[in-house]
DNA sequence: TTCCGACAGTGGGGTCGCAAT
DNA sequence: ATTGCGACCCCACTATCGGAA
């Protein structure tokens, strides 16, 4: 199959705004796509390469070829083309790199090359990803979706998945078993404001479970082999040696189990998660940093023990499978209940204990893949403050033509603002419209292409889930997560929060 | 007819590894 | 040694579609 094709398909998916009509289009394709090409075909279309990653981003894309006229690349030569790339950024120059990467550009059309720069980018912007085109491998090969996410949870990949279902429809997809070494898509959770709404989503009674603000981790062991994956499914081993010992020290030597990595104080308080993501992410020296960053683990599932798949059980009878295998001091800590008053003081005390918050989990759901909000609900406090509005930057895509990113400032004692970070959420389309309009009201010189610089006279409303140190800006630190609550236009710039509010914010 | 679950889009800060400077 | 890029860790929120109620 020619990537034209793909592209067109593309093209007509982003025109669909209607679900069910982009994956007509979709399905259309997939059923002509032949069996050697379907896994780059599915890959493309939601949005991803078979590689993975191949080392290429926005700078080595800033200079590309002229484009050909005629549309002739296969998807075998450009699926052939990306994996040499990818084998030259593991281990070669950029010069070798840039050159395969003018190679694969100078084949393509201009309406081609604009699909695989948009891919590269891992911005597809077709308004169909992994949940639409489930629905469209599904369509295709005349199997339920179901059958199709239910694969997917196990094998962990989408084109694998797609290209069995059409090949082998029902059976091929029930042919799929968890498989102790290869990494399960992991079940995701979604959010609730406070605990009885949590409560409320996942029926009470349920569990409450501490929430670590440490690294997601998927532990497989067999016999005395084990590996590590992280929540995008890499191999995670060597950088957790304190975990795979964890795992060869419990009785089950046929396991695969979920659960968290976070460095701890010597106290037992959890580091910033800076210190944990640095920690985890290093992969040199691992032996030496044991002794002064140790990582802890926690597990809070079990999909398999002693050879037994526990996927389809209720959350209930993996949880007594799992305090069977793993010793006490390795599970998280966790307390089941209907009672919202007693869920709430549990909520205080892990807040008090300096971690994150709570996931609350029903009793009875399964362990499937993605599908947030369903059987797992994070609760997490909040915290506000009263900023100002330093700068704005031009949005991109459905945002094209507004302001949309805030510079967000706090208030010096002695005059002047202190940047404290940027934030884009919390915005309907129509205070979008309106901070545009103000904002061109507001601005001063010099404004660049992407910046509008803003007389500070706006008060603005953010909540945020904490104060980081920050490498990056003036005051050595940055809100996490901010997003915007409203405008306070009852408030003057004199009334918005100090620095000093802020740093105290930072213990 | 209304409600609500699932999805995609729009970006945020921080860190490491690696190649080039 | 430092810098820039790419990848990945953590992530919140709104708009929209379409099935459920």
């Amino acid at each position: 199959m020619l990537l034209i094709d793909v592209v067109r398909v593309s093209e007509a998916v982003t025109r669909t705004s209607a679900r069910l009509g982009k994956i007509g289009h979709l399905a259309e394709l997939l059923g002509r796509v032949g069996p050697e090409e379907a896994e780059i075909a599915i890959s493309y279309l939601s949005g991803d390469l078979p590689q993975r990653q191949v080392g290429v981003g926005w700078r080595t894309l800033e200079d590309i070829p002229q484009p050909k006229l005629a549309a002739t690349a296969t998807l075998t030569q450009v699926d052939e083309l990306l994996s040499r790339i990818k084998a030259v950024s593991g281990q070669g120059s950029q010069a070798a790199r840039k050159a395969l990467v003018a190679e694969l550009f100078a084949g393509l059309t201009s309406q081609e090359q604009q699909f695989m720069s948009r891919l590269l980018h891992g911005e597809l912007r077709q308004g169909a990803l992994d949940g639409v085109m489930i629905e469209a491998v599904a369509k295709a090969s005349g199997v339920p979706s179901a059958d199709v996410r239910r694969a997917l949870t196990l094998r962990g990949s989408l084109p694998a998945v797609g290209a069995a279902a059409l090949a082998g429809g029902v059976a091929a997809l029930r042919a799929f078993r968890l498989e102790v070494g290869r990494p399960v898509s992991p079940m995701l959770a979604g959010s609730a404001p406070n605990v009885s709404a949590a409560l409320e989503k996942a029926g009470a009674p349920a569990a409450l479970e501490w929430k670590l603000d440490g690294i997601r981790v998927q532990a497989h062991r067999s016999g005395s082999e084990v590996r590590v994956f992280s929540r995008t499914l890499d191999d995670i081993t060597k950088q957790v040696p304190e975990l795979v010992e964890a795992v060869l020290g419990m009785p089950s030597a046929d396991v695969v189990l979920d659960g968290e990595v976070i460095a701890l104080r010597p106290d037992g308080r959890p580091h910033p998660f800076q210190v944990t993501a640095s920690r985890v992410s290093t992969k040199t020296d691992v032996e030496r940093l044991r002794d002064t960053t140790p990582l802890s683990v926690f597990f809070f599932d079990a999909l398999r023990v002693d050879g037994a798949d526990l996927l389809d059980l209720p959350y209930s009878q993996r949880q007594e499978a799992l305090a069977r295998t793993v010793p006490q001091e390795l599970l998280t800590p966790r307390m089941v209940t209907g009672d919202v008053a007693e869920a709430e003081k549990f909520f205080v005390d892990v807040v008090k204990a300096g971690h994150e918050g709570l996931v609350v989990k029903s009793l009875m759901s399964p362990y499937a893949a993605g599908r947030r909000g369903a059987g797992w609900i994070k609760v997490k406090p909040r915290h506000t403050l009263d900023l100002v509005v330093l700068a704005a930057e031009w949005g991109h895509g459905r945002r094209e033509g507004k302001l949309s990113n805030l510079h967000l400032g706090a208030r010096h004692p002695d005059g002047g603002f202190v940047m404290l970070g940027k934030t884009f959420k919390g915005l309907t389309d129509e205070l979008l419209a309106w901070q545009t309009e103000r904002f061109l009201e507001l601005a001063e010189g010099p404004t660049d292409q992407w910046t509008v610089k803003l007389r500070p006279e706006l008060v603005v409303e953010i909540a945020f889930d904490g104060v980081q140190r920050s490498p990056r800006y003036p005051g050595g630190m940055a809100l996490r997560f901010a997003r915007v609550l409203r405008y306070r236009p009852d408030k003057r710039v004199e009334e918005a929060d100090t620095v000093d509010t802020v740093r105290s914010l930072m213990l």
